[in-house]
RNA sequence: UCCCCGGUUGUGUAAUGGUAGCACAGCAGACUCUGGAUCUGCUUGUGGGGGUUCGAAUCCUCCCUGGGGAACCA
């Protein structure tokens, strides 16, 4: 990608200044990263910070970025996640080449770092089950309340054992010889150590489960921990930045590294990415959609990158975003607004305007002659000449926004009451001469107003004062459609931060999804799923693939910013 | 309790011993055929105490406070 983002380029950060240090003291002589996903999973706009984070500095310093599947987890990972990653780490626009790699095509090779350490004796298969190496660990009752003190952890029995018979033992682990979980190969590190990841942290596990890639070749599998500094290692690794929970395994990184004498990689972490009214834990996404909360991973109002393609995000709007909340250590949490900032400057850029009619009232010009029809021109959009013009359809009867009249304005209200007069945008000055009401309801049902023919296009030969212009839609040709309005799912700005026992699900927007059926211009019958629209003085739209008897839907991506909403807001 | 890491306007992020800046948000105004866009201006900050220094957000120290960790997940 051809990186054009200012607010990268301009700012240093901490982790690039680590990597300068370590090109001027010629720790390394070149910059290269990875980005390592667990295909067990849909991404979504945290995981778009860690690999904007690990592409963009790698291209900063003309170096590389590998995409590594960090597959060892033969339980939880699959081909299609592998597929779904992909596509939309290319949708975002960032190219790992032919540099796609696979923790599990490294298996063999692991298995021989493994001997090699169980050589050194630095490492042992121990016989012990998982709650017993926890309570050995010094920690088996892990507590939130500060009540338990941390005692030493206690040598397995088994520590002791010799080479020869670790080295057996292992063999018989690999060829099958035990049951799941009846052994595990551990580093022999030290059980006193005050940081309880170095207390002989396991390297190997059995499990009988195939795997999407290796089928039935392994029973047993690497842990994390030891696999993915050796991986980093056999890439040649400079930089291994992840975030900031992966900070107390560095030791063990480290010391990795340091007995199966391999390229010493070095790991960074920053802190993760949180997004005020928005979940970012694949935990939590996965019970919206398990439970039905939303209508699927790519569910518009989803943080995942197939959620916000759906609504209408773009990736340069993404990507604007990534470059501006910037890299450090502090936990933070970023504002959405600034997301949609991000999505609303670009797509004033690019988009087509258009007018749709969201909420209906029939308007009707009564001197207009009944069944006359005139073409007018509307620019397609003002941001950029290029796009052109158009001409739409304008007669008798009319669509306009109800909001856009009010039979007693309220103070400051510019837009259609008794008498007043505005602008129909692209259309003519028309003045409100009356409205009917339905008599049961109060509801009022239809407006009247006479046009001035001496303003066709809109404009006032007697440069008269006219505030108000509001959008319209010629009823006889309008095309109708639905839009799906979308609202946080979350009211909370820090959903994440439940008071306990409470079930944060019960703390969800109930209303998130709205669906009207509007009217639009006729340029919106042939339109394509995934085509991008501003409805002019509503926000910026955009097809969804599904649609329900021919009518197409449109995602509201974001409204456009309010300032009469505010005004209202404060009336009130 | 122990170990690790953080605390700069409402939010995010700069300043690396020398004028605390930028962006979003907020507020006020100008302009406008989108109450859009654009433009202008404004408010708000170094968690606290002590120390080093001509000078501290930055270095030292104590305290306060937030996060993370104790999986045969990654």
């Amino acid at each position: 990608m051809s990186d054009t983002n200012p607010h990268e380029a301009a700012n240093s950060d901490f982790i690039r200044d680590f990597i300068k240090e370590d090109l001027a003291s010629g720790r390394f002589k070149e910059v290269r990263t990875r980005f390592p996903p667990e295909p067990n999973g849909w991404l979504h706009i945290g995981h778009t910070k860690a690999f904007h984070i690990d592409f963009s500095i790698a291209a900063d310093f003309g170096g590389t970025c590998n995409l590594r599947f960090d597959d060892t987890n033969p339980e939880k990972e699959d081909l299609s996640y592998v597929e779904a990653i992909k596509r939309d780490i290319k949708w975002l626009g960032y190219d790992w080449k032919d540099r796609e790699f696979f923790a599990s095509d490294y298996y063999e090779k692991l298995y021989d770092f493994a001997v090699k350490i169980i050589h050194k004796g630095q490492a042992y298969v121990d016989d012990l089950n998982d709650e017993e190496i926890r309570e050995y660990r010094g920690t088996n009752v892990p507590d939130k309340n500060n009540i338990t003190l941390t005692p030493p952890g206690r040598n397995s029995p088994y520590r002791e054992r010799s080479v020869e018979e670790n080295l057996r033992l292992f063999a018989r682990m690999r060829a099958g010889e035990f049951a799941d979980g009846e052994k595990t190969l551990r580093a022999k590190i030290d059980m006193a150590h005050p940081n309880l990841i170095m207390r002989d942290p396991v390297m190997y596990r059995i499990r009988r489960e195939p795997h999407y890639r290796t089928g039935t070749t392994w029973v047993i599998y690497p842990m994390y921990d030891f696999q993915h500094p050796l991986s980093d290692a056999m890439e040649g690794v400079t930089h291994s930045l992840c975030s900031l929970e992966y900070e107390i395994h560095r030791p063990l990184y480290d010391w990795f590294i340091r007995e199966a004498e391999v390229f010493p990689s070095r790991q960074i972490e920053f802190s993760r990415l949180n997004i005020t009214h928005t979940v970012l834990s694949k935990r939590w996404l996965l019970r919206l959609v398990k439970e039905g909360y939303v209508l699927g991973w790519d569910d518009p109002r989803m943080p995942t990158l197939a959620g916000l393609r759906r609504r209408g995000y773009t990736p340069e709007a993404i990507r604007d975003f990534l470059g501006r909340i910037g890299v450090a250590k502090t936990d933070s949490y970023v504002d959405v607004q600034l997301l949609e900032f991000c999505l609303r400057e670009d797509l004033n850029k690019r988009s087509r305007r258009v007018m749709a009619v969201l909420n209906p009232l029939r308007l009707v010009i009564e001197n207009w002659p009944e069944g006359k029809v005139e073409e007018l021109e509307a620019v397609n959009n003002p941001e950029d000449p290029v796009a052109g013009k158009r001409l739409i359809p304008f007669g008798r009867e009319l669509w306009i926004e109800r909001d856009d009249f009010q039979e007693v304005p309220q103070p400051k209200y510019f837009r259609l009451f008794p008498g007043n007069m505005v602008r129909l945008r692209y259309g003519y000055i028309v003045t409100c001469t009356g409205f009917s009401k339905d008599p049961e309801t109060g509801m009022v049902t239809e407006l009247r107003c006479t046009y001035d023919p001496a303003t066709k296009g809109g404009d006032a030969p007697d440069n008269r004062k006219v505030k108000g212009t509001i959008h319209w839609v010629s009823a006889a040709h309008a095309v109708q459609l639905e839009a799906r309005l979308f609202d946080h799912l979350f009211p909370a700005e820090r959903p994440m931060d439940v008071a306990p026992g409470i079930d944060w699900l019960a703390t969800m927007n109930k209303d998130s999804l709205k669906r009207v059926s509007g009217w639009g211009e006729p340029i919106l019958a042939t339109t394509e799923p995934g085509d991008r629209f501003q409805f002019e003085r509503l926000g910026y739209f955009a097809r969804d693939p599904d649609s329900v008897d021919g009518v197409p839907a449109f995602n509201r991506s974001v409204s456009l910013r309010d300032t009469w909403a505010k005004i209202e807001k404060k009336g009130s």
